[in-house]
RNA sequence: GCGCCCGUAGCUCAUCCGGAUAGAGCACCGGCCUUCUAAGCCGGGGGUAACAGGUUCGAAUCCUGUCGGGCGUGCCA
């Protein structure tokens, strides 16, 4: 379990379903086949999984080879013993004891295409649950510094964060989806004096850069739009009225960027309202209180050692100014208070760092907050090929592909898929001309070019959806049909897999090469 | 040095809380266009799952080590 390994993982209890459906009264048949068979091993656990070949049938289950050496008898027969158990029914056409002692099962027509009608009766519902408004979560991603446009790396987050928020809420979550402005500290200080510079320069005042300064052109549009806005401060000398423009540009201009996307937020926090609440002074008396916290070489200190990090961290600098570290403990006390018992962020793998650390600061709290709060979601570094070259990314030099490049070039829907196509802890490369392509070698165009083609035959058709629903279905039993119809009865565990584990990739590996591959197949076959 | 991620077909990648013959798309080879998008379909070749050990009835999957790539390793965020 390499990519969740960070991952305190989320509750899997299937939520109720409204009428049980195939899997689950077999999987029930099975129990109690087994509990028929071998009632000495009241605690053998069944488990039924869907057969990567089609010819291993709808269903299988390794429950024998499981069983095999506590009942002393070879994996066959025990197979065999469970197969003789089964009770009477009318879901099962078939079980049969395979390899080395695998029970396939093949289910009766009925029950196989019942999994169409309760499509056509649940629609888009399908696979779902209903929300339940207790189970509140938060993701919590993007969160860029108001220091720079959106760059490729934000793009996988925003992505990752609307798709992994969008499977949670599929699953009965009640989701709310935040953004976390860093706008205090260093980097918007660097901000504010690197705009100040360029405000300068454009007057033909000397004016040299800071060390850290940002030297993208959007500063200097930044600084031409503060002096077209002239704010009483031709010569730029209003520092804080500089930095606070800066921020107010480039915070809009990200809102911009995420509506291109598609991707709302239901609430932003600032970093900067931690200080001005008295988030952070509080946070730091729970931590003392806890007495987790020293002073050393005239810095303030917290003990996560004593939490699993392997150094101690600094709160509060020797010049009396925090370290990014205790605002974001003080940030994420305030989600355990706002009601989020569960909650993921979602950042680029460069954090890794910080995962330990907050974890720590929490527990040091010592106020019940779980082991393991919050869930992260860390996802490898994104590289931009275009024209077969690797296009390089440096924001100390201001060269930058930044999200609004890709979608203007590539469209919406393309480059949120792309971003969701790897495992997150996989680097991805987006390959821009790839992307923007109108070939199968494009696995958007596959997708997209699937569903046109459903949309076209039922145009063709012209009928009503509604009225399949009483058809004969047990017509469909060609090779392609009743494998189309697997692949549409998997889609809700497949949904509660992707949720669990917060990997929205297996949803588009689903849609590639099982239902687009799926349908191609079926499509050109019978026609 | 230490920590985390990755290494699977020519390419891009799935599969990873151990299961059946390691899959898909592309590329390549051979067939298929009077009917819904040939932007497609059918068939075929292509694998020591980086390497070496270990655990197991069974390892791409778990453990150990080695090699290679990436990211961290701050009184930056």
């Amino acid at each position: 379990m390499n990519g969740v390994r960070i991952m305190r993982g989320l509750d899997s209890r299937p939520f109720p379903v409204s009428s049980p459906d195939s899997k689950a009264r077999l999987l029930d048949l099975v129990q109690a086949a087994v509990r028929t068979a071998f009632p000495e091993v009241p605690d053998a656990a069944v488990v039924l999984e869907r057969p990567k070949s089609a010819e291993h049938g709808d269903f299988a289950t390794n429950a024998a080879l499981q069983l095999a050496k506590r009942v002393g008898m070879k994996p066959r027969d025990t197979a065999a013993a469970i197969v003789a158990a089964l009770a009477a029914n009318d879901i099962i056409e078939d079980a049969e004891v395979a390899g080395p002692g695998f029970i396939n099962f093949r289910l009766a027509a009925a029950s196989r295409y019942g999994v169409v009608r309760r499509i056509l009766a649940e629609g888009q519902a399908f696979g779902r649950s209903a929300e339940d408004p207790a189970r509140k979560i938060m993701v919590e991603f993007v969160s860029a510094n108001p220091t720079g446009p959106l760059h490729v790396g934000h793009g996988r987050q925003a992505a990752l964060g609307d798709a992994v928020s969008t499977l949670l809420e599929w699953r009965g979550w009640r989701v709310t989806r935040e953004f976390y402005y860093n706008d205090a500290g260093n980097q918007i200080a660097n901000l504010g004096l690197s705009v100040q510079v360029r405000i300068r320069q454009a007057r033909g005042e000397a004016a040299d850069m800071p060390k850290d300064g940002y030297l993208g052109d959007y500063i200097r549009e930044i600084a031409r739009e503060y002096t077209a806005a002239h704010f009483g401060d031709a010569a730029g000398n209003n520092f804080e009225q500089i930095r606070q423009f800066s921020v107010d540009y480039l915070r809009h201009e990200q809102d911009l960027d995420l509506h291109a996307f598609g991707v709302k937020f239901d609430s932003y926090f600032l970093e900067s309202s931690l200080y001005t609440d008295g988030k952070v002074e509080e946070t730091v008396e729970l931590l003392r209180k806890a007495g987790h916290a020293y002073e050393s070489e005239g810095a303030l200190w917290l003990r996560t050692t004593n939490f699993g990090d392997d150094k101690d961290r600094v709160m509060r600098k020797s010049d009396g100014t925090y370290t990014y570290f205790l605002p974001d403990v003080a940030y994420h006390l305030d989600k355990f208070r706002r009601g989020f018992a569960a909650v993921v962020n979602v950042q680029g793998a460069d954090h890794h760092s910080t995962v330990t650390r907050v974890r720590a600061g929490l527990q040091a709290l010592e106020i019940g907050i779980p082991t393991g709060y919050p869930d992260y979601v860390l996802h490898q570094m994104v590289t931009v090929m275009k024209g077969g070259e690797e296009v390089k990314i440096s924001k100390r030099a201001g060269s930058y592909v930044t999200v609004r490049d890709l979608i203007d070039e590539v469209g919406r829907d393309g480059v949120r898929y792309f971003f969701l196509m790897r495992r997150v802890d996989s680097q991805l490369v987006f390959d821009v001309d790839l992307a923007k392509s109108q070939s199968d070698e494009n696995p958007v165009h596959y997708v997209q070019y699937a569903h046109a083609r459903v949309c076209s035959v039922l145009r063709e058709w012209g009928g009503d959806v509604a009225t399949l629903a009483t058809a004969d279905l047990t017509r469909l039993a060609s090779p392609h049909e009743m494998a189309l119809v697997q692949k549409l009865a998997a889609f809700p565990d497949l949904l509660e897999r992707a949720a669990t584990e917060l990997s929205p990739h297996l949803i588009t590996y689903y849609l590639h090469d099982d239902v687009a591959a799926g349908l191609h197949t079926y499509y050109n076959a019978e026609r």
